[in-house]
DNA sequence: CCGCAGAATGTTAACGCTAACATCTCAGGA
DNA sequence: TCCTGAGATGTTAGCGTTAACATTCTGCGG
């Protein structure tokens, strides 16, 4: 079986039905299901199609229905956690409902490369398109997105322009706030992450605001870059602080470099220091300390963007902002030892 | 600028031409360059594309041209820091040779799996596919591959039937075994990587074999699966182990759950026990103690992936195996404290 | 002032498929 | 016997683009 024809060609609707000895419109109704073929006639479709390894040509169907079957995904970093779980989460859901995706990442955000990445997929006759960057000028570009294409963002804040699929940071940067004042500590301080990421921005505010609610101090906040290096850093130079013994890191990378700080410094966590990071990575329980962290769901985050975008594709118009609840898993890094 | 037509529906070549008093090929050659315009006339041509906000549409070129401009990419375990880097090092090199990509992930490898994967993208039209997928099954998967389309695969084992770009795992694993060896250490013992992964394979086979060359003793294999959890689970039934005090561990994961493991049990590293692990991920640096471990130059293999396949769509028939040379990287998981 | 090369443009026919409508066949009731 | 209608199939016309060839303009040498 399997045969070709004998230039080597892919195989056309009517090359198979010259060879079944019916038209080319009933060997589409017999692919697609569309329209009363007799069995007989429908298994000698078959046969042909087999013996001509046939594969429907989807270009020429796009062309003409209108619809590439395809999803467009603009994403920063792929190489990070999160943003590659998201991915991950979201192609699965699309292929599940039979979409192909498409990717194309940019290296440095920006209302340009943003806009740009938007316009390559549209070229690409993608039929929606989500962008995976949590960023201010990710925002900003999106205002100018085009109308008439389907676009949802991942971890847009709320002022976003179009529907936002987001893990509720806010409220995971309360949760971890108060775990750790709900240990006795006078006030927690915070290594955020860069002023120009919106989940970076909203963490701060979760944390900032759920000091202010407890009266508590709120000390000057440290900024990384979300790498381990950077959390390092901002342990060597806050080491050592007056009153600094419980610190909520925004991602756990960070919060690894800061372990690793305090570790240099001889401070013991979490005897002498409570450390608090977001994300949940698979690394963190094997941490020195097991990290306690904020667990965001990245695949449920993929999977309702999907969701939604699907919903927008098929003309719904909705706009609201989807939040994806986080869950504190507790650890030894702020445990009693 | 930017008004579309009345109906809001996409403006195609025709109405170009019909705004601009040309015919529609004018239109073509100006947005192609292909054969001689009037500057005059060229003007008027881009003035009605601008005003009609028109682009082209790339499934009517497809169909006509037969080249769809995508490539494919099938990726087991996206998530994963290897196979997320090396994604997006093909991306960014098929980027800028104005490829799209399109990714479908695989959730557990095996033969139906990836054959069903590559006939997706297939359907999808690309031009070519990457397999990032390096498992036993998925050699052999490829070998039932189609012949018709250009398929290169990364991190295959040598006996693979199409062309292969990866990191040299075996000479990786030799650095790292004849580092520890040459701190003095008697034999050095291995936690390795899943048994149906090549890259395991490779590791594995480089440290016994260099083991074997210097007359030392194999001591028996522990496997895991790539993960932190059984890194410390390996860890764990490990430590104690008479004349234990050197290990490479396959992968950087599970030498964090390793080295968890030994402080857990108080084994000092590496004072007690040298560790060294693989990949050389961003925080392997910051792990406490910061881990000695073999870096592989992921993008750099995405970069080659694409050459190589770029050069099989246009008809290059080369089989060649092409390695990246690996580089160790000492730490303090190595060093003397 | 004609003719002719080359530049500039136009016309026609695919590419492989689906939508829409047209035709044919046959059973069953009038 | 003829008509009717539904089931089964066929025919035609695009979708928006490029390839290939045809035609129309230029300007310039003879």
């Amino acid at each position: 079986m399997a045969r070709e024809t004998a230039e080597g060609k892919q195989a056309s609707l009517t090359d198979v039905a010259a060879l079944a000895g019916v038209s080319h419109m009933t060997v589409s109704r017999v692919i697609n299901g569309t329209g009363p073929v007799r069995a007989e006639t429908r298994v000698r479709v078959n046969t042909a199609i087999e013996q001509l390894d046939y594969r429907p040509n989807s270009v020429a169907r796009a062309l003409v229905t209108g619809r590439s079957g395809t999803l467009g995904v603009v994403a920063l970093e792929v190489n990070l956690y999160g943003p590659a779980s998201t991915l991950s989460g979201i192609e699965h859901a699309a292929r599940e409902a039979g979409y192909a995706t498409t990717i194309t990442s940019i290296s440095r955000p920006g209302r340009s490369s943003i806009a740009d990445a938007v316009e390559r997929l549209r070229r690409q006759a993608v039929e929606g398109i989500v962008v995976i960057a949590p960023h201010v000028t990710a925002g900003r570009a999106l205002e100018a997105a085009p109308g008439d294409m389907p676009l949802v963002a991942v971890g847009g804040g709320e002022e976003a322009p179009v529907p936002v699929i987001s893990v509720d940071q806010y409220d995971g940067a309360r949760r971890a706030t108060e775990h750790l004042l709900g240990l006795g500590h006078k006030t927690v301080w915070h290594v955020a992450g860069p002023e120009d990421w919106l989940e970076g921005l909203d963490r701060e505010r979760g944390w900032r605001e759920t000091l202010e609610r407890h009266g508590a101090r709120v000390p000057p906040v440290i900024r990384g870059d979300w790498s381990a290096r950077s959390g390092y850093a901002a342990g060597r130079s806050l080491v050592g602080e007056k009153g600094l013994d419980a610190v909520f890191v925004a991602n756990d990378q960070m919060a690894l470099g800061f372990l690793r700080a305090c570790t240099e410094a001889g401070v013991n966590v979490p005897g002498e220091m409570r450390v608090v990071g977001f994300d949940d990575v698979p690394e963190a329980a094997y941490y020195t300390p097991p990290l306690t962290t904020v667990r965001q769901d990245f695949v449920e985050v993929g999977r309702r963007t999907f969701d939604l975008l699907r919903r927008r594709m098929n003309g719904g118009e909705e706009r609201a902002r989807d939040l994806v609840v986080p869950e504190l898993i507790v650890r030894e890094s702020t445990g009693i030892s």
